[in-house]
DNA sequence: ATAATAGTTGAATGATTGTTCAACTGTTCA
DNA sequence: TGAACAGTTGAACAATCATTCAACTATTAT
């Protein structure tokens, strides 16, 4: 049978208290609060991007720079650094034909280094 | 004309320093440091997975009381549990019919704290 | 002006992934 | 033993997303 999600399918021991329940959901980030925070995890869940926040991390960079360093076509870099420009993680200062880029956040150096210390725990 | 990733293409001013650019290369993280991090974010990157973490925050919640908080079926929990489980950023613990779930990872509450942080101040 | 270089962008493609559905395991209680 | 409840799991489907390709804009130099 099809699984609804309704009170009468809730297990009895602990649920009963549904008063508690509602509570606690009422206590919860607002979707809105929930959507900007997997978002902003969802643009430092990949690869490429990792590797250019990392790149740009000491002193800003043109593409063409970051290309040669991840070993990538100018066109993908591209892709990857218009969502890190979107998202205020990168920012951009036109220099006669080079666009450098660097770092934008100085929150992200430090979620970075709390996350690899998590890994490095396991 | 299809665009590959060879040095000739790379801009003459800055890349010409092709030794800097393999410095740089040089103290980046590995691949699998990188695949690990993005991994990480990865799961944070998703609203259903971030809601349960929230939930279990303060106290165990069993699967049937995660489920009523956030309003879902018992099957899309569960498989979101199985993901957080594996990456150990929540531990189980089976009390007679129930299973209760609760925050693995110090780190994870920090994390979460600092890209709060970052998204209030945009 | 024109060629050359730096960078961006939209459409297409292939891979990844979250939810649903249905069937399953494990525990308790009568 | 068997019914009821708690939870898990694999397959299927839809949606999301990173890279490629090709065409484009913008700046510099001849």
């Amino acid at each position: 049978m099809k699984e609804e999600v309704r009170k009468e399918h809730i297990c009895g021991i602990d649920c009963v208290s549904e008063k508690s329940m509602e509570e606690k959901r009422n206590r919860m980030p607002s979707d809105l609060r929930i959507s900007q925070l997997s978002d902003f995890f969802k643009i430092l869940g990949d690869g490429t991007r990792l590797r250019i926040l990392f790149a740009v991390d000491s002193e800003p960079l043109c593409v063409c720079e970051i290309c040669a360093v991840l070993g990538m076509t100018k066109s993908a870099v591209s892709h990857q650094l218009k969502i890190l420009r979107q998202s205020n993680l990168v920012r951009s200062e036109r220099r006669g034909k080079n666009i450098y880029y660097e770092l934008a956040d100085e929150h992200v150096r430090d979620i970075i280094e709390k996350a690899l210390e998590h890994i490095e725990e396991i």
